[in-house]
DNA sequence: GCCCAGGGATGCG
DNA sequence: CGCATCCATGGG
């Protein structure tokens, strides 16, 4: 699958990574396309990422975080089989999405940038992360890292709204403020449902937000974030008249079980840029 | 002008 | 618990 090289890592397999789908299926904002590679960032850290003729180069100064970030030591060519033998009427979504993977995310970034992502667009999250790491960030050279959990406790209501986060402006301020990083770290040992009830305390965490976070930075497989798009999916593949997404998250979790989470950005990519 | 975007907080029963 | 309403902002 891959092999590490001195200042890079080698993805050689192909048809289960596809740097071009891992960006756009909404899991992460903050990223850049250059001339001819992407620039890829978590927290306060970068890869490059470019294509090669048959190989994907990934040049970054920390290889250990980016083997882990893009989740490279699984192989999702065996998830793919399994959803393939189960769910067979999904094999056309499975393929239009073939070199998704799930990206394990830095833990502060992720708070802050699922928070702002509620009822919101991806152009603008983009844009008010961006704000963040440009206004209250550290000039790294090439980029601008993502502000410190200190750092983010000194910003007040004014910076978010500067930033574009509109009326979640106050609610960010109150995350930030009971953020706790032990407290953040301390909860990977918890299961996914005493969690996600955890995370449902803090202000402008509900349950899709939670649900984000659980797969996004505490590696959970059983949560299914349901959103405009995958309600769209909802209504078509499996009930048109449902409209209490509590239902659908509870229907669809019960039926991927701890394919959930991968399945959920395979919707998520296929309805998003097909018809 | 309306509707939508990776929904959540609040209040009311 | 369920349910309705309101919420900034920019693009279509």
């Amino acid at each position: 699958m891959f092999k590490v090289k001195k200042d890079y890592i080698e993805i050689n397999d192909l048809s289960q990574f596809n740097i071009d789908q891992i960006l756009e299926s909404g899991q992460i904002f903050s990223y850049e396309k250059m001339r001819d590679y992407y620039l890829v960032l978590s927290g306060n850290k970068c890869a490059k990422v470019k294509k090669e003729n048959n190989v994907v180069k990934i040049f970054t100064s920390d290889i250990d975080y980016f083997i882990n970030f893009f989740d490279l030591k699984s192989d999702y060519n065996v998830y793919k089989k399994i959803i393939l033998e189960n769910f067979p009427q999904f094999v056309q979504i499975l393929n239009y999405g073939y070199g998704i993977r799930m990206l394990k995310q830095d833990m502060v970034e992720m708070f802050v940038s699922w928070a702002i992502s509620a009822n919101n667009n991806i152009k603008r999250i983009k844009k008010s992360i961006k704000y963040l790491r440009e206004n209250a960030g550290e000039n790294m050279g090439e980029f601008y890292s993502f502000p410190t959990l200190d750092k983010l406790k000194q910003l007040d209501e004014k910076f978010f709204i500067a930033a574009g986060c509109g009326y979640r402006a106050s609610q960010l301020v109150r995350l930030i403020d009971a953020l706790d990083f032990q407290k953040l770290k301390d909860y990977y040992y918890l299961e996914t449902s005493v969690l996600k009830n955890e995370l449902l305390k803090y202000c402008g965490i509900g349950s899709k937000v939670a649900d984000c976070i659980l797969m996004s930075v505490y590696d959970k497989k059983d949560v299914f974030p349901v959103d405009t798009w995958i309600e769209k999916v909802y209504h078509q593949y499996f009930n048109e008249n449902e409209k209490d997404r509590k239902k659908m998250r509870e229907n669809l979790v019960h039926t991927f079980q701890n394919l959930s989470a991968y399945i959920q950005q395979l919707f998520f990519y296929f309805k998003r840029f097909t018809n």
